[in-house]
DNA sequence: CCGAAAACCTGAACGC
DNA sequence: TGCGTTCAGGTTTTCG
């Protein structure tokens, strides 16, 4: 599902081939992909038309165009959303929920969405921020991220590993795909809790996640079906590099035991039971 | 502050 | 074949 780095393919998409263009017309198929424009669908087609995309941006699993007088177009991709660019004239997607063309003329904007988790937005920035991002903490590929504060977050938390690693207000863009990897190769158990974690497994861990998003995002994200794909519907390939998610049964690449799957915050966990020995004391 | 649960969705997979 | 159930899971909200 979409966590950082396959959002940030997204953004790239859409940085290269919509930055600069006008927008014409929007389409909104669907209402419920615009429930979170508070002012209602009407509004939200009329704020769009005529603005000019300047810059497409991130933060964690959130992404926004800037449309120039501290308005963005904010879009969350939840679990099955998709950014297309299409040719005009090609056939609607069976789950296109809201469609953008520009004056231009050239290929169009697709918001596609079958579960409609996601949505798309126009709000203010306040700071530099959408204001429901405003909330988000920077993430790992952020400039400014700072791997001190952040330990020291997850160290005064009184909760477990994994769910520090799934809370978007301590450190965002991690999702279940790369918590369960990044503690993998941090050879720790998210149910070790966290104020028992010591600085350096911290920045251990912390290394391990940023080495993991690195690497998804060079292999164009992670798709195990054709719910996440880039602008142009290409699937990613970091479902092949995956160790622990999904693994269950296979053997850990580092022992040979074989990977478990854990019943977790009503989902999965797939940790290795001897690298990744549980806490004497989890936390629930 | 923390956690559990519910709500929001559709389609695939599975059991009978 | 078909029906019902479970699972997939990001975010927000509510309640204890």
């Amino acid at each position: 599902m979409p966590e950082l780095p396959e959002v940030e393919v997204v953004r790239l998409g859409l940085a290269e081939h919509i930055t600069g263009r006008r927008v014409a017309t929007v389409e909104v198929r669907h209402p419920r992909s615009v429930r979170r424009h508070v002012a209602g669908e009407r509004d939200f087609v009329a704020r769009l038309r005529g603005r000019q995309i300047r810059a497409a941006r991130r933060r964690g699993k959130y992404l926004w165009l800037e449309l120039g007088g501290e308005e963005v177009l904010l879009a969350h991709l939840g679990m099955s959303g998709q950014m297309r660019i299409q040719p005009p004239g090609a056939a609607d997607e069976t789950h296109l929920r809201v469609r953008l063309r520009f004056a231009d003329g050239g290929p169009e904007l697709r918001f596609i969405d079958q579960r409609t988790f996601g949505g798309l937005s126009v709000e203010d920035m306040v700071a530099g921020l959408p204001i429901s991002v405003a909330h988000i903490a920077r993430d790992p590929m952020d400039p400014c991220f700072d791997r001190d504060a952040v330990v020291a977050g997850i160290r005064r938390r009184r909760t477990g590993l994994k769910r520090a690693l799934l809370d978007q207000t301590l450190i965002s863009g991690i999702g279940n795909i790369y918590a369960d990897e990044a503690l993998w190769r941090a050879q720790l158990h998210g149910a070790w809790p966290t104020a028992t974690l010591t600085a350096a497994q911290g920045h251990a861990l912390l290394r391990a996640v940023t080495e993991v998003i690195t690497e998804a995002l060079a292999a164009g994200g992670t798709s195990f079906d054709a719910l996440y794909v880039n602008i142009n519907g290409a699937s990613g390939y970091f479902d092949r590099s995956l160790v622990a998610y999904g693994q269950a049964g296979r053997p850990c690449p580092r022992c040979g035991t074989a990977i478990r799957r854990e019943s977790f915050m009503n989902r999965s966990s797939y940790t290795c039971p001897q690298c990744q020995p549980p806490p004497r004391h989890p936390h629930p």
